[in-house]
DNA sequence: TTTACATTCAACCAACAGGTTGAATATATT
DNA sequence: AATATATTCAACCTGTTGGTTGAATGTAAA
């Protein structure tokens, strides 16, 4: 289970579209910064950032060569944010299961 | 599949511990504002606000009786969040498989 | 060795996030 | 009618985000 501050980091970097959209792009295969940064409407400075995010997150991982720098995906967090919502929606849904609810509702009414 | 800002919505909600504490303990149950906010140690009005951000992204709803507010948690986007990961997962990953990655890197070597 | 390229660093800016306090509003209770 | 409770609204503050531009650094190519 991903401590709450890897998944706080896995998470706000996967809620930006900018990001998202380097992920899929890296992950068609290993790319350098200006590559990433291309197709993309902003500067190279501001996509240098969202990638420095991504490394944080540890959703992608930096090989130097020589003054280039390839960037290539990492699925583990994503794995790990998605094992934690499936088992989290789990636990949460078994407590609102349909007796529970009705008994608290009852609660709730005559209070 | 939910659009691009619904997921920012989803995952920029999540991605903060105070609010996912809230989500926990209305997974339990509904329960007013005052009673939401009691554990937390920050104001009634700060909680107020992550309700607010849970509410934009559908994961709470809010039932008015008199002058209480009712919230409950609603799991249906996180749900469709889980779902999105998921399926992006498995996309990315089909991207990534060993031949294509060995001839991506061949070709980036001979560059 | 000069020039071009890939990248970061640094400073700046506007907008937003997350918190505070104090006042306003609406409803209950006495 | 007066008071207490539940909640939001409004203004404010500080730190962060996401973007910019310009300069610095390191490496490759002419």
């Amino acid at each position: 289970m991903p401590t709450p501050q890897t998944l706080d980091r896995t998470l706000t970097a996967l809620a930006d579209p900018t990001r998202r959209a380097i992920l899929q792009r890296l992950s068609s295969g290993e790319a350098r910064v200006t590559d990433v940064a291309q197709p993309f409407n902003m500067s190279l400075n501001a996509v240098s950032k969202h990638i420095l995010v991504l490394e944080r997150a540890k959703l992608v991982k930096r090989r130097k060569v020589g003054r280039d720098h390839y960037l290539s995906y990492r699925p583990e967090p994503l794995d790990a944010a998605a094992k934690w919502i499936a088992e989290t929606r789990t636990f949460w849904a078994s407590r609102l299961d349909a007796l529970e609810q009705l008994l608290r509702d009852e609660d709730a009414a005559n209070r």
